[in-house]
DNA sequence: GAACTCTTGTAAACACCGTTCACTGAAACC
DNA sequence: GGTTTCAGTGAACGGTGTTTACAAGAGTTC
C-alpha cells in the first residue's frame, strides 16, 4: 500500500506539521504571527530547516492560502450535503449561508485569502463549490430566462469565458448541460450575486457597515432573499428554505 | 497670525513629514514596508525619535488610516463638486464611480482601510461623503417610497440608529429633512447599495472575480445602473448621466 | 561491509524590525 | 542666568527572513 519510502513518508509528515503550525498561528494571532521561526519553534526545529520545504516565507503563505481554500471548499460541500431537499434554491441558500458562517468563524483566513492584493486566485481553488452550484443553478429552469441583450455587449467576451468555466465545472460532476440553457444573461446574474454575497460577508467580517449592526444575521438573510428573487427564483420556491 | 511657537511649528512640520513618508512607503511597497526605521530613514532621523510623535508602530498605522480616509473623502467631494447637474441620481453615480476610481488608483490604501479586521472605522472618517449623499438621496422624492414593512422587524432598531446618523450628517450641512421622508425602507436600500458598491470594488481591487475580467468598467457601470434602478430611480433620470 | 551521494537538519552570521533607556543639546521659560 | 522642557541620539534587547558552511543520518552502489 505505502509505496513511499521511509524518507518520503517522514518528509510528508513534516510538511503536514508545518502547514498545521502555520495555520494555527494564523488563527491564534493573525497574519503577522505566521513566522518562519514561530513555525519552526512549534515543530522543535530551527527556522532555516523550513527552507528545505519552501523557497521563502512568501511561498509558505501562498501554500497556506491554498490550504485554506481547500478547507473552506470542504466545509461548504459538507454544508451543501447536509441540505436534504433537492431544491436548487435551497441549496444555493445553504451554501451562501455556509460561506458567511465560515467567514465569520475564520476571519483571519478570510482576510488572507479574500482581501489581499496578491496574485489572482485560481478559480479552481476556492470557487469550485460556487462554480458547480452556480452551474447547476443557472442550468435549472427555476431561474428566469434573462435575455442576453440585457447584458452590455462589452461583457459578452468575459462572460462567455466564464460560461465555459462553468460548463466545465458542471460537466466534471457528470452533468452535461445544453448550451442555450446557460446563457449570458443568467451568468451575468450569477456574477452579480457573487458581488452581493461577497460584499455583505466582507463588510460584516471587517466591520465596515456604516453603522453598528447589532444583529447582522437577519440583514444577511434579507439580502439573500432579495438576491434569490432578483436572480429569478420564484418566491414560493425560495420560501421553502 | 502664527501664534504657535517656533518649537510647535517645527513639531507640526516633522509630524507632517512622518505622515507623508509613511504614506509614500505604503503606496510604493505595501503595508509591510511601512516601518518605523524606513520612515525615520526618509526623514534623516533615527527610529526612536518617532516615539516622540507616536506611541507605537500600531498607533502610527492608525493615524495613516485616518489620513487615507480624509484624503479619500476630499477626492470624493472633489468629484462630486465636478458633477454640474443638480440631479441627485447623477451625483450618486458620480460618487460611486469616484469611489471605484479611487480604490483602483490606491489599492494599498484601500486594502489597509477597508479590508483589515481591526477596530471599527468611525463613521465620520470615511463615510461622511456617503452619509451626506445618502441622506440627500433618500430625502429626495426620486427614490421610490419603500414601505417600512418590507424591512424585517429585527433590523428596525439598527436602521433607526443609522437613520439618526444620516439625519445628523445631512443637517450638519444646513439641510433639514422631515422624519417620514427618510423612512426605514429607504435606509435599508441605501445599505444594500453599499453592499453592492463595496462588493464590486473590493472584488475588482483584489482580483477575486471568479474569472478574469478583461474590461471591468462596463461591468461596474452595469451594476451601478441596476443598483440605481433597484434603489428606485426612474430610468430616464439615471439615464441623464 | 565500505564508499558514496542525497537529504535533512544545525549553528552562525547578516541585515532588518519594534521598542526601551540613558543621555545630549538646544529651545523655552522664569 | 539658571532651570525646565523636549526633540533627537546611540546602544542595546529580542525578534524577524535569509544565506552559508557544515554535520550526520538514510539510501544507494560496488
Amino acid at each position: 500500500m505505502t509505496e513511499a519510502t521511509r524518507r518520503e513518508r517522514l518528509r510528508a509528515e513534516t510538511e503536514r506539521e508545518i502547514r498545521q503550525a502555520a495555520r494555527a498561528l494564523l488563527v491564534e494571532s493573525g497574519r503577522d504571527a505566521v513566522t518562519l521561526r514561530a513555525i519552526a519553534r512549534k515543530l522543535g526545529i530551527t527556522a532555516p530547516a523550513l527552507y528545505r520545504y519552501y523557497d521563502s516565507h512568501d511561498a509558505l503563505l501562498r501554500q497556506l492560502c491554498d490550504d485554506i481554500c481547500a478547507d473552506m471548499a470542504s466545509a461548504l460541500y459538507a454544508d451543501l450535503a447536509a441540505e436534504p431537499s433537492g431544491h436548487v434554491g435551497c441549496q444555493v441558500r445553504a451554501v451562501c449561508k455556509a460561506f458567511r458562517r465560515w467567514a465569520l468563524a475564520h476571519p483571519q483566513e478570510f482576510a488572507l485569502v479574500f482581501a489581499s492584493p496578491r496574485d489572482p486566485l485560481g478559480a479552481d481553488q476556492f470557487g469550485s463549490v460556487f462554480l458547480q452550484l452556480a452551474g447547476r443553478l443557472i442550468a435549472s429552469n427555476l431561474v428566469a430566462n434573462h435575455a442576453d441583450d440585457e447584458v452590455p455587449e462589452v461583457l459578452h467576451e468575459d462572460l462567455a469565458r466564464f460560461q465555459q468555466v462553468l460548463m466545465d465545472a458542471v460537466s466534471v460532476h457528470g452533468v452535461t448541460v445544453e448550451d442555450d440553457v446557460l446563457n449570458l444573461g443568467k451568468i451575468y446574474h450569477v456574477v452579480q450575486s457573487w458581488v452581493r454575497l461577497y460584499g455583505h460577508v466582507a463588510l460584516e467580517v471587517f466591520g465596515r457597515f456604516p453603522f453598528t449592526v447589532s444583529n447582522p444575521e437577519p440583514m444577511f438573510d434579507s439580502m439573500l432573499d432579495q438576491m434569490l428573487t432578483d436572480i429569478g427564483f420564484q418566491e414560493d420556491d425560495s420560501a421553502v428554505h
